[in-house]
DNA sequence: TCCATGTTTTCTGGATACAGTATACATCAA
DNA sequence: TTGATGTATACTGTATCCAGAAAACATGGA
């Protein structure tokens, strides 16, 4: 039998409707002061409200929107203390993702990080927008090689909360190339074959990331 | 104005079926070879599909469950190599946690932690569960003693995993009481205020409980 | 008896209908 | 004009309905 199976699990169209607004969040077409009306965007989409319904609980429960009042949802805006907290996370998920990478110490496993660092710093477009996937793809492969699907999901998880993005949108350009730059030193400690080197590094690593953001927070 | 605002967000109705389907996995009139129809839950409960379906949504998203087929849920059971995986992620949760901990080394934080620990371990009998209990209730005194709630909010997603509790019911109790008694090292190797030596104490010892639950599950 | 085909049943995703509540708006008295 | 009260509107949660697809079953020919 030379043909795969099709059997996709029937696209929801709830799915659809995830990724439209995820990436109206993304754009700006959709921001935290208003309310987001399930009927209006139902209607925008020619559809009725269960998918657009179902979308929204799941981007709720994400940590992307938040319910206000009665139960309509709006972009959850995190404070200062909140994007502090994020970093954390990424600290404690990164940071480990390091630590396994370096018990491992695979030549291999190495060799394709620093590729996939030089591959995403290659920046076609000098955009905020641009450094931001950069940097998170570089970020990304990291945990990626760790080998832990969890810890990816974690990962995603985090860096998908819907201010991820615009909250970079205030750093100052020049401060993101300089940081950019960073990302071949924790290879290096990782090669060091030293775990608590390497969590370290990509600690400190992030932390440097979580005082930028902080002071263009001010 | 003495009255309490009771402007409760309107609880929903899949929040209940939400905790009342959890129970029902926890005790196991739910098991991962029966698939899940969201109409019989309804007829169970006396309610519509709707709000079946929102909480079967969720519990997808969180892992508990898994899709199969043309769209019907069942219990996600886990393969060893998941399993070990997620200890994996557990160590860079509460590793991190524990680190945070140390760095500030607050006497009275401290203090509370040996407190949940004492309060925990005075089991009120030797079930598997009660021990399960026990023991989560310590790992995320650690995690809450560490203020971040993003780190909280993880460490549930991954202890609230469909099987994590029927996994351990494979563990021998004996060997349950002794890896129960290794909490109050954790504190001693917070107190150091190093937080690499605390980081490496507590992914060692959440090793150990990994090691002990592949033995049991071979 | 066993396989292939057609038919019924089951069950999901999506649309629509309905009820309840908070907000917005209008109306009226001081 | 302003504040209180009644009314309309907006929007949510839940129930019900419908269409389509997989799965189970039955039926008939070799």
């Amino acid at each position: 039998m030379p043909f795969k199976s099709l059997s996709q699990p029937r696209q929801r169209l709830a799915d659809q409707v995830y990724a439209q607004i995820m990436q109206a969040i993304r754009d700006g077409s959709i921001t935290s002061d208003q309310p987001i009306v399930q009927e209006k965007l139902a209607d925008q989409f020619e559809i009725s409200r269960t998918p657009v319904r179902e979308a929204l609980f799941r981007m709720e429960q994400e940590g992307i929107l938040t319910v206000t009042g009665r139960g309509s949802f709006r972009i959850r805006q995190l404070d200062m203390k909140e994007v502090s907290e994020m970093y954390g996370a990424r600290c404690a998920i990164e940071g480990y993702a390091a630590r396994l990478l370096a018990e491992t110490n695979d030549a291999a496993t190495n060799q394709r990080l620093r590729q996939a660092i030089t591959d995403a710093e290659d920046l076609s477009d000098n955009t905020v927008e641009a450094y931001f996937q950069a940097n998170m793809a570089v970020h990304r492969a990291f945990v990626k090689e760790a080998n832990n699907r969890f810890l990816l999901e974690l990962f995603d998880n985090i860096w998908n909360r819907g201010s991820s993005f615009t909250m970079f949108a205030s750093i100052k350009s020049g401060e993101l190339v300089k940081s950019l730059g960073d990302h071949m030193a924790l290879v290096d400690a990782i090669e060091t074959g030293d775990g608590s080197t390497a969590a370290e590094t990509m600690i400190s690593h992030i932390k440097d990331g979580r005082d930028l953001q902080v002071q263009a927070g001010r």
